[in-house]
DNA sequence: TTCCTATTGAAAATCTTTTTCAATTATAAA
DNA sequence: TTTATAATTGAAAAAGATTTTCAATAGGAA
C-alpha cells in the first residue's frame, strides 16, 4: 500500500487534502520504526517547516481511526506510531534499533479455548508481541 | 504473597517503611484491577489523608522495581499497575471490569522458532495478553 | 472564480509526571 | 532511651505531553 493510497483513504472519508497532512503522512508511511509525534513532527518539517506540531496530533488521529497506522506498546512507553499491516499481523520489535517486523501463522485458538474454558471468559481478542535483536543489531556488538 | 511480605522486601532492599508507603501497598497489593496513580493516591487517603500524589509516584516506582508490581497496557491507557504474579504468567483482562486474571500455559515456542527462523531474529522476549468478558460481565448487559 | 467551511498554527489550557527543597521521621548506633 | 543521620515526605515549581480555543487561511465543490 503506498503514501498515494493513503491519501485517497483520507480524501474519501471527507477530509481534505493539505500540505501539513502530506508532510506528516510520507514521513510516517516510509518508516521503518514507529515514530512518536515529535519524532514525526521534526521530519517533516524539513520538508514542510511550517506544520505544527497540533496537525501531527491530529493528523495521526485520523490515519489511526482509518486503520493506516497503529500505537505501538513498548516498555520505553507507548505514544509512537507504525503504518499498519493488512490482515491478522502481529509485532516483531528490534530491542536495539527499533526496527518493526510484522509476522503472521501464530494459532492461538487452542490455547484461548483452554483459557476461555479455565477461566470462564469470553475471549474475544488477543495481543501478541515478540521483542529480539534484528539481524543487523546481532552483528554490531550490542 | 500477603502484603506483609512486600513491606519486608521493600525493608530489606533498604528502603524505610513510612506511613505513605504502608498506605499505598495496602491498597494497590489487595486490588483486583490495575489502578493508576492517581486511582491508588483517592484510595489510599481514605486510610491515611496527608498521603502525597508524589509517594504514590515514587512508591509504585519502588514496587515495580523489585517485581511486586507490573504495568498494564490497555487500548484506554498504559499508566495502571496491578500486582505480578509469580513465575511466568500472561494477562486476561474484562474489557468491562476490568478485572485481571492470571494465566500460564502458553507453548510459544514453536511459533517463536519459526518466526526467528523466518526474520532471522534472536528472539529473547515476547508479550501475550488476551482481552474478553468476564463471567459476571457476560451476565449484567454488556 | 466564488463561496463555504474544514483546517491550520499560535497560544493558552489541561493533564501527567518529575524535580526541588526545607521539614519530618525511620532506623541504627550510642 | 536518647541521639544522630540520612532517607523520606508533601508542597510547590518545573517539565512534558496532549488538547482546546480561536482568528486566519486554504481546499475543493459549484
Ligand atoms: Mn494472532
Ligand atoms: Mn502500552
Ligand atoms: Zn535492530
Ligand atoms: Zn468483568
Amino acid at each position: 500500500m503506498n503514501s498515494k493510497s493513503w491519501l485517497t483513504a483520507l480524501s474519501e472519508h471527507g477530509y481534505r487534502l493539505t500540505e501539513a497532512r502530506r508532510a506528516v503522512v510520507a514521513i510516517i508511511h516510509s518508516s521503518q520504526r514507529a515514530l512518536t509525534p515529535l519524532e514525526v513532527y521534526d521530519s517533516a518539517r524539513l520538508a514542510y517547516p511550517e506544520l505544527g506540531l497540533v496537525s501531527v496530533y491530529r493528523t495521526l488521529e485520523k490515519l489511526e481511526e482509518l486503520n493506516l497506522i497503529q500505537r505501538v506498546h513498548q516498555p520505553a512507553g507507548c505514544q509512537a506510531f507504525i503504518s499498519s499491516a493488512e490482515g491478522h499481523k502481529h509485532l516483531l520489535l528490534c530491542k536495539r534499533c527499533g526496527q518493526v517486523t510484522f509476522f503472521e501463522g501464530d494459532d492461538l485458538e487452542p490455547l484461548i479455548k483452554s483459557i476461555s474454558r479455565r477461566t470462564n471468559y469470553a475471549i474475544s481478542e488477543h495481543w501478541l508481541q515478540l521483542f529480539g535483536l534484528c539481524e543487523n543489531c546481532q552483528k554490531s556488538g550490542s
